[in-house]
DNA sequence: ATGGTTGCTTAGCAA
């Protein structure tokens, strides 16, 4: 199907005000696949006409003012589901898969939990804990899975300018981390970390702060995949030049390239 | 320790 495949993801923190940046984005980086977070906007508001105009097909699970995701893509996206499907209540547009060219795609924004001990914190914990719960009733880690998006956690220290400053967060907690990391442990693969050892890149800077001149920044948006997938990785990166300029998100772009 | 910035919505919340 692909000779070379591109999948990125971005949480563009509001697609109104990022939408000629990210229609920009696609036409120079030509991704297969755009997983996008933080839409702050309805399904019914969505500028489906401005991406089909420049051949992407969207898949929206929008909400207003908060949260909200899509996948952007070349193929036509099948079989789209929304939210997590289990018995919880929830009002949070924070999860919508696709099939596209036979693979499973997720774009997902995980909740930031705003400080440790919060209630938005517990509803954190118990997020990562459902979305694996979901991954593992309805999929297998030998499916062709990605999973992609704002997973609001930076792994280990590596994925941190200033561990210190950072280490109580929930961003960095442990409990936090210990919940990514079960979830890695069904059959997903951090494809950036395969592929670089080092640290100091990171995916997301503050806007306060002079944070990202300072370089204060996280890795907490991945692409995820599993095995098949993974093993077939050409190379990852993140396109920090995207945090530059005139009204930047606070995220830059995070891509994986494949081979299948 | 607090405040710093952005976006949505319209003074305050979320990040």
């Amino acid at each position: 199907m692909y000779d070379n495949m591109k999948i990125a993801t971005w949480n563009v923190n509001s697609i109104r005000t990022r939408l000629n940046r990210v229609t920009d984005w696609l036409e120079r980086v030509s991704p297969d696949i755009l997983c996008l977070q933080e839409l702050k906007m309805t399904d019914d508001k969505f500028p489906v006409d401005q991406f089909t105009s420049i051949g992407y097909r969207c898949a929206v699970h929008g909400q207003k003012t908060y949260n909200g995701v899509a996948i952007l893509s070349k193929s036509d996206p099948e079989d789209i589901k929304k939210g997590l499907d289990d018995s919880e209540l929830d009002a949070q547009s924070r999860l919508i898969s696709a099939v596209v060219d036979d693979i499973h795609v997720f774009s997902a924004y995980f909740p930031n939990g705003s400080e440790v001990g919060s209630d938005k914190y517990e509803y954190k914990l118990k997020w990562i804990a459902r979305l694996s719960e979901y991954l593992k009733t309805h999929y297998s880690p030998d499916d062709r899975i990605f999973v992609c998006g704002d997973v609001n956690v930076a792994r280990d220290d590596r994925d941190v300018e200033n561990p210190d400053k950072w280490k109580d967060s929930v961003l960095c907690h442990p409990t936090a981390r210990e919940a990514f990391e079960n979830l890695l442990e069904w059959g997903l693969t951090d494809v950036f970390r395969a592929r670089h050892d080092v640290g100091g890149m990171y995916s997301w800077w503050d806007y306060r702060m002079l944070s990202f001149p300072k370089n204060d920044g996280l890795r907490i948006d991945y692409v995820l995949a599993t095995k098949s997938l993974a093993e077939k990785c050409l190379r990852a990166q993140i396109d920090r030049n995207e945090r530059k300029g005139n009204k930047p998100s606070d995220h830059a772009p995070v891509i994986g390239e494949f081979d299948f």
